[in-house]
DNA sequence: TATTTTTTTGACCAAATGGACAACTATTTA
DNA sequence: TAAATAGTTGTCCATTTGGTCAAAAAAATA
């Protein structure tokens, strides 16, 4: 009669937990953590309040799980700025990238910006390890453009956060992006954002 | 035995009203509307919760002050580019303005911030309506500019959302901001940005 | 100071919500 | 196909929370 403790997934749990995820990320994005219910969660993935706890022990478990498997993917782009490109094409790539993933993941960009807007309590210690480090790494990289007089002199570290806000901005912000502007287009604005980013990235950035 | 509607407020009132707002200030923008509670709020101002319901009938109304107040104060400071100036020197001006009111406004600015995010259920109406006139106001003014070549020939609408966002981002994402950066001097980031961002549209705006 | 009006609060309520659990069903496995 | 294991759900519970109310306390007014 005793437990025995579980080491593999079976299909049905890999299934289900997925499913639930993807329910959470909808409903947390939209809510925020405290905002959003087991119900809600329960209701968007079509499930009952007490199955969706035999999977999770708890909210904030679920909570901890969405954000985490987001995290990874937000980083890794910056991480794939490579040192043996073009400097320049290597940034405007990125500032690419990064729009596109405003588009296509708003609810991730959204659910992480609420994180860190009300203070990280779950993301602190990944803001200051494994994202810390990648950032540095990349500002010694554009230090060492810099010298090299590939791109123009500017601290790297705001030109980091300049390209994080400017590109997060049209998923954070759709609702007053699309309240202001008189299209109704959503693929027109990211066309002439992207013209916008990369125009003003390659002014900016050109060495002198 | 009837109760009389009263006009005007008392002195206890006008007092109590604004000790509570600025309370509720703090307490929504640490945890949103959802996540604040009448006893949070409660405690941050030194009531008890139902002396708070004798001024206000809800939380929601609470809420809704808040963010009406602090809305007007966000608009302003956009109309205050006047077309007589130089044109780079009255965009510059803003760019700092808007800067300098993420330092002394992070509670406003993040308050803002989770609004628009969750979807701007109370604020839909002012973006459409007094926020969007000013703005198509001062994108024909940009566009003037452009076409007296005084400024490079960016587009406006874009390049106001940029303003917005790299300035706003010191204070809505300030977790991240200093997390990462080694300083630990407040007064010392902020600096640096303005060199940066002063510098950045410097060179986006210079006409050819 | 007496009266009226405003302000404050303790006690209370109903709804919402996170979570527990035993009983039941479906699926695996031997 | 029988036994064991995994998955599901109705029901229940405790806590939190927005909000009420009547009675007491404080302030304003006459």
């Amino acid at each position: 009669m005793t437990k025995i403790i579980q080491i593999k997934q079976t299909r049905i749990q890999r299934e289900k937990r997925l499913l639930i995820q993807k329910a959470a990320l909808q409903v947390f994005s939209d809510f925020g953590l405290r905002g959003a219910t087991l119900d809600k969660i329960a209701k968007a993935c079509g499930l009952t309040k007490p199955n969706i706890l035999y999977y999770y022990s708890s909210k904030d478990e679920i909570y901890a799980e969405v954000l985490q498997s987001l995290l990874d993917e937000w980083i890794r782009p910056l991480k794939d700025i490579s040192e043996n490109g073009d400097p320049l094409t290597e940034i405007l790539k990125y500032v690419q990238k990064k729009l596109t993933m405003s588009k296509t993941k708003k609810q991730e960009s959204k659910l992480f910006a609420t994180e860190i807007l009300h203070g990280a309590p779950l993301t602190q210690n990944i803001l200051a390890g494994s994202l810390k480090e990648t950032v540095d790494d990349k500002v010694k990289l554009f230090n060492k453009w810099i010298s090299e007089e590939k791109i123009a002199p500017v601290d790297p570290y705001h030109l980091i956060f300049s390209i994080w806000s400017m590109t997060q901005h049209y998923a954070d912000f759709d609702v007053q992006v699309y309240s202001l502007l008189n299209t109704k287009k959503r693929s027109r604005i990211f066309r002439d954002a992207e013209d916008f980013l990369l125009t003003f990235f390659t002014r900016c950035l050109k060495p002198d």
